[in-house]
DNA sequence: CGGACTGTATCTATATACAGTCCGGTGCCATAGT
């Protein structure tokens, strides 16, 4: 059992504990006097031997606790990174710490730069190698790294298993397997941003053991929150562009589309604000001038789609305005934790429209690959030995996304196993019911993905107190009014409140609702309640995502039970 | 789903209305071609 420690000898340091002192130790020879909330607590669970999952704001020093770890950690620490660019950061910052060498293994690099890479590791002169996921999902790649037995694996951005392992970048979804074939090191897993679910998904999906999970610094009071809802399209350009241009600087504006990055930062210009646009249709060198020049304060503004974010390292930034919702509060949330980090006053207003929800529409639609599924399901099922991917891929002549989407769905419907060596095998049933399960299953993820925007939405229509309601969407109460959003200024949320409050007396049968409560509906089956607003609480079902259900509803009609 | 763009019709004909079409975000990696 891990040695208690107090918030007292946390904050003064003086605990007595031979681990604690050894991560004091290891610190001090980086540099650093003393760690923040959280940070030891992790580095020591991971330590210990205990895998763990850290949720902690950006700037807070996440990476402080892999630094540190692998530092009192024999052997080998493992960083799953998800961009090239972060990586090399990530490298550089190691050197500048004066931590053992670091090296990374990607596409950008020539081959004798990834051959070099190796050849450090495997002389035992290297301490970290950076991978992006794809890398481990190579049969090569994971077969050298088993071979140098590493003894941590970091999932750094770990939020990306879950928003990304469905369909963009589906190799995160098979870093359980990473784990398992490197005969699961302890596993550390590292976002800024994840509501309960996704860190339930995320504990999952790279099969951690027992998990430590360390949440700290949620809240952020210093950002102001603020939305506005316009009707007219024009109008709200308009108000985007005057407010970032009567705010103080830097600030980041976050748009749905490439084109109205440009667009904003065009008119930015024109007002003679020192304004850039950043998306990924952009050329390597052009995204890398801008996101320098934001950083050295040479741009005032940057108006960027969500390309533009991991790896920005500003503690000043102002004010982070949206000109549309995101996919989601998970979204959202990483996005205006970007500004005020410095912990002065910063402000996070989002303008939106209705009109500006129907975007996610498109992007959460289309349906299952049918086809794929099927393909994939009757050759695995047909072989007579495991499969190797790459020969499915060779044979089906389809890219190694497509492919590892449609494994991984039928992987979740129970149809298909990957062995230790990575190959596929076919469990159990015919090709046609697991096809259709795998299908449903990716349905069910679609509807989750809708609900998602509907929570963006309830936080954009919300009368109560948004950080509240941002707050209760990760699982944090906050029992008085903000005071620093737009609600609770213009007095909307304090009605609100009464108006819960006297609900609240009337329906006293809360009792069958707590947070964390599973629940059966009648059609949506079963789920957990996630927050509870007095007279209404919001159940994240299994299959159908976030549904805000009223209490006197429920009590009426008895279509919610309790389990 | 919604916006931008294109094409066509027409009693607001060098202008406008409307229907139809296309496109929209995030990044690995590999590979072709200079």
């Amino acid at each position: 059992m891990p040695p208690r420690s107090s918030r007292a000898d946390q904050a003064a340091g003086t605990d007595r504990g031979s681990v604690g002192d050894r991560i004091l130790a290891a610190a001090r020879e980086y540099g650093w006097e003393e760690l923040r909330p959280g940070q030891r607590e992790a580095v020591e669970a991971a330590v210990e031997g205990h895998d763990v999952l850290a949720v902690m704001p950006t700037g807070h020093g996440k990476s402080a606790i892999y630094q540190l770890a692998a530092k009192l950690l024999d052997g080998l620490t493992v960083v799953v990174s998800p961009l090239i660019a972060l990586q090399r950061d990530q490298v550089e910052q190691l050197e500048e710490l004066g931590a053992d060498p670091a090296v990374a293994v990607n596409s950008s690099q020539r081959v004798g730069e990834n051959r070099e890479a190796w050849e450090e590791l495997e002389a035992g002169d290297a301490e970290f190698v950076f991978l992006a996921p794809e890398q481990l999902a190579r049969d090569e790649v994971l077969e050298r790294l088993r071979e140098l037995r590493p003894s941590l694996l970091v999932v750094d951005e770990a939020h990306c298993v879950s928003a990304w392992g469905h369909d963009f970048r589906p190799e995160y979804l098979r870093l359980g397997h990473v784990v398992e074939a490197l005969g699961h090191p302890t596993t550390v897993a590292l976002t800024a941003t994840a509501a309960p679910p996704v860190r339930e998904e995320i504990v999952e999906r790279l099969r951690m053991r027992d998990p430590r999970e360390v949440v700290r610094g949620f809240d952020r009071p210093n950002i102001f929150l603020e939305v506005q809802r316009h009707s007219d399209d024009d109008a709200k350009r308009d108000a985007i562009v005057e407010r970032a241009i009567a705010e103080a600087k830097p600030g980041l504006i976050y748009v749905a589309t490439r084109k109205d990055a440009e667009r904003y930062a065009e008119a930015l210009a024109e007002a003679g604000v020192r304004a850039e646009a950043y998306h990924a249709g952009m050329s390597r060198a052009e995204r890398e001038r801008v996101h320098d020049a934001f950083s050295d304060g040479s741009a005032e503004v940057v108006a960027a789609t969500s390309a533009f974010g991991m790896g920005i390292d500003k503690a000043d930034v102002r004010f982070v305005l949206h000109a549309a919702p995101p996919d989601s509060l998970d979204s959202y949330y990483q996005e205006i934790g970007r500004g005020g980090r410095d912990g002065e006053p910063a402000l996070a207003a989002l303008f939106h429209r209705q009109e500006d929800f129907g975007v996610h529409r498109f992007r959460t639609g289309g349906g299952a690959d049918v086809d794929m599924l099927s393909a994939v399901a009757s050759r695995v099922r047909r072989a007579k030995q495991p499969v190797p991917p790459e020969r499915l891929r060779e044979r089906l002549d389809v890219g190694a996304s497509r492919l590892t989407s449609a494994v991984n769905l039928l992987e979740q419907a129970g149809a298909v196993e990957t062995t230790d060596d990575g190959d596929l095998v076919w469990r159990e049933g015919t090709v046609k019911p697991a096809v259709e399960e795998a299908a449903r299953i990716a349905e069910a993820r679609r509807r989750v993905d809708r609900s998602r925007v509907e929570m963006m939405r309830g936080y954009a229509e919300t009368g109560g107190c948004r950080r509240r309601f941002l707050l209760g969407y990760f699982g944090e109460e906050l029992p008085e009014l903000c005071g620093a959003c737009d609600t609770c200024r213009s007095g909307s949320a304090e009605r609100v409140e009464d108006a819960r409050e006297s609900a609240d007396a009337s329906t006293e049968a809360a009792g069958d609702w707590a947070v964390g409560q599973r629940v059966r509906h009648e059609s949506w089956g079963e789920g957990g309640v996630v927050s509870d607003d007095g007279d209404r609480i919001t159940v994240l079902f299994d299959e159908e995502g976030y549904k805000t259900l009223a209490l006197e509803v429920i009590e009426r009609s008895g279509v919610l039970q309790p389990l």
